[in-house]
DNA sequence: ATTCTGCTGTTAATTAAATAACAGCGCAAA
DNA sequence: TTTGCGCTGTTATTTAATTAACAGCAGAAT
């Protein structure tokens, strides 16, 4: 009987790579490998294969001396401890571009994490399935968040609406949110937050190519 | 003069959060507001006033006692360390929903930052606008990327392509890319790789609302 | 056999990032 | 004026994350 709860004290980042482990693991499965050693599930993420190990350790997962890791098994683990048993149910509001696009990404990939619901403003929108999920009117958002315990909702609505959103989302009982709108918000203690904004992302890549350039000829004395 | 290299060893994580503390000014800037508090930034960015101080004195900028940050002035700094003087001219490859949703919240938000082109396998997008972009045909990557001496790639293709279009893009002379695909890439050295993928965000939101329910209500012992 | 090799698992050390602590300053109130 | 307050800027400390170091082992090579 695993007590799932002990791993509540593994660090940030290693839930993300034992995420990104998963995902590529799968790849793996794919392709008809049993078996994977730690050096190269670094490579396929970049990291090095001591991160790797250290991250196992954490969980406790022991692999075979010379053979490396049994990739199900793995699987199985990280699942046990990423995943909710029971599943866990998902909204996202606001079904354009960036909002099918998750929903075609996400729709069945992972089997404890369901969308299970899209909401638009736009009615005519309302009542259309896209990727097998039922598109609401954002006028039913409380309703249906409580009908189907929805506990985690995906912004992507025009960035003037977030605040409304977030806020409606928060009053129905949401536990998570992940706001892919531009516009910051804030929820109350005990609400999971997360924001990601690609344009940051841009940026960054954009400062480490100047530099790099930079480096290479470096600027002219005077 | 400013010789920018100078901030080239700036934290990382610093450079992500000036390019948020700028997306976050420039709406302050829409509202009329001409100085903020260091405390005022922290909370829209959801961290602490005392990291705030901290990024701006690594980027070397003072406030006015009591009276804040001059928010055009923050904003100008920031564009000064983190974007390139020339400007850097981005491509999307793959025009389908998560392209198109890029295209779209990309353009015109950043003075030196322009998609220049987007490609498709697809004959019949070549040769369209979106968002008063160009879109070609694949087979045209390497010239126009020459040509429009294009910088920076990102990839939205469907994963089994993604191997086949980020060799292209080396191939091309491309120095930063950006991988939304689900299928990890591998570069030379000297290009510098960023991969995001949304399901490991959304997995680790509701990991940590799994945690934080359980432990609200506690295994039952036994 | 026995030596070598290449992998795992773990502890120790290092580095990066965040937080705390506090000095200084200028306006505001008294 | 002088006291307090609320803010900035900087240094010191702590914590988180990564990397290095190495012991141990199973099979391959000789
Ligand atoms: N974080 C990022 O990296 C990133 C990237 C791209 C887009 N975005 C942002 O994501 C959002 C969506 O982008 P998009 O390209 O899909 O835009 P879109 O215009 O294609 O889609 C927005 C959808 O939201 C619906 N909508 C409008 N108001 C609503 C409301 N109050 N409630 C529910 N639905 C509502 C609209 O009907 C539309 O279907 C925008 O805010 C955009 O800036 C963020
Ligand atoms: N990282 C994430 O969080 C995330 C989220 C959503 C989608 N995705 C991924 O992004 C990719 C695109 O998603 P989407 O919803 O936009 O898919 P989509 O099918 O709508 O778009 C894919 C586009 O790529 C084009 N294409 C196919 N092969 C190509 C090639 N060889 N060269 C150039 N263009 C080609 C297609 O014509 C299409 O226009 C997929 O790989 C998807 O898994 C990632």
């Amino acid at each position: 009987m695993t007590d799932s709860a002990f791993f509540g004290h593994l660090p940030h980042k290693t839930i993300e790579r034992l995420s990104q482990y998963r995902r590529a693991l799968l790849l793996c499965l794919d392709n008809g490998q049993s078996h994977i050693f730690s050096h190269e599930i670094a490579k396929i993420q970049h990291i090095t294969s001591v991160q790797v190990r250290r991250d196992l350790m954490l969980i406790g997962y022991s692999g075979t001396l010379r053979k490396g890791y049994n990739i199900q098994e793995l699987i199985d683990l990280i699942g046990s401890i990423v995943d909710s048993e029971e599943g866990i149910n998902v909204a996202i509001v606001g079904m354009g571009n960036l909002g099918r696009a998750l929903i075609k990404y996400i729709s069945g990939k992972r089997h404890k994490l369901t969308i299970v619901a899209g909401f638009d403003s736009n009615p005519e929108k309302a009542g259309t399935k896209m990727n097998g999920v039922d598109c609401y009117s954002t006028e039913k958002m409380d309703e249906i968040i409580r009908e189907k315990e929805i506990k985690i909702g995906i912004i992507t609505v025009p960035a003037v609406n977030t605040r409304e959103i977030a806020a409606r989302l928060v009053e129905a009982g949401i536990k998570g949110i992940l706001n892919y709108t531009p516009k910051p918000i804030e929820v109350p203690d005990g609400i999971y937050l997360e924001e990601y904004d690609m344009i940051t992302t841009l940026e960054k890549i954009a400062f480490f190519v100047k530099v790099s350039e930079e480096e290479k000829e470096p600027t002219p004395e005077k």
